[in-house]
DNA sequence: ACTCCGATTGTT
DNA sequence: ACAATCGGAGTA
C-alpha cells in the first residue's frame, strides 16, 4: 500500500557544535550516528529507549553531521495502512504524531538507516502546497537535556497534526524573513 | 566489565 | 508517576 504524508514538525540537530546532537564534538563519530555524516538526502535512523525508531533526513555536506528529526505529519494517503501499523482505532491526527508514531506508521526501522530519500520505498517530495515562512512557528526542542534553550524546532502554526509532547513550550515567534540575496 | 540513561510513548 | 527495553556512551 503505497502512502504519503505532508510533514508538519522537524527539529535540527545542527552539526558538532549542538550539545544535544548526537553527532556533538564530545562523541564524535560512532556505530550510532555514522549515517549522520552521509551525504545529504540520506536517512539516519535510530533507536530510542530501546523502544522506539525515529527518522531524520541527513542535511550537511558529506562528513558534516547535521540533521533533521520528522516530529510529525499529516497523513495524505494510505490512511488504513498506517492506522494498521500503529493500533486500531487510532484517530487521524494521531497517526503520524511524535518521532516514535511517525517512524511506526511509515514502517521506518534500522534497514532504512543511510536510505537514499530519493529513491523507493520511502523519499521526499515537494509539497503540493508549499508553507511560507509566516506559517512556520519556532520554539525550544523537545526532551533533550542539553542546549535546551535552542529554538531548533519548527512546525506549522495552527497544524492540528503537530505533536504536544510534554516539554514542548509555547514560546512562539516568527522566522525572520531572510533578505533577497540569501534565497 | 559495568553503570547510566536517552531527540518516546502509553498506561497507571 | 512510571514501565518498556537495549545499546551507545562514559567510566574504570
Amino acid at each position: 500500500m503505497r502512502c504519503a504524508a505532508r510533514i508538519v514538525e522537524t527539529e535540527a540537530y545542527t552539526g558538532p557544535d549542538d550539545e544535544a546532537s548526537h553527532a556533538h564534538r564530545r562523541v564524535g563519530r560512532t556505530a550510532r550516528n555514522d549515517a549522520m555524516f552521509g551525504p545529504p538526502g540520506t536517512a539516519y535512523v535510530y533507536r530510542i529507549y530501546g523502544v522506539h525508531w525515529c527518522l531524520n533526513l541527513v542535511t550537511g555536506a558529506p562528513s558534516f553531521p547535521a540533521a533533521v528529526l520528522l516530529r510529525a505529519a499529516e497523513p495524505v494517503l494510505g490512511t488504513e495502512a498506517m492506522r494498521a501499523r500503529r493500533r486500531l482505532g487510532v484517530a487521524d491526527r494521531e497517526l503520524l504524531r511524535g518521532p516514535g508514531n511517525l517512524a511506526r506508521a511509515l514502517a521506518v526501522d534500522g534497514a532504512l538507516n543511510r536510505h537514499d530519500l530519493a529513491a523507493p520505498p520511502l523519499w521526499l517530495a515537494a509539497a503540493d502546497a508549499p508553507v511560507s515562512d509566516d506559517q512556520i512557528a519556532v520554539g525550544p526542542r523537545v526532551g533533550i537535556s542539553r542546549a535546551v534553550e535552542a529554538p531548533l524546532r519548527f512546525w506549522v502554526r495552527g497544524n492540528a497534526f503537530v505533536s504536544g509532547a510534554a516539554g514542548a513550550r509555547p514560546h512562539i515567534f516568527h522566522i525572520p524573513t531572510p533578505p533577497d540575496h540569501a534565497r
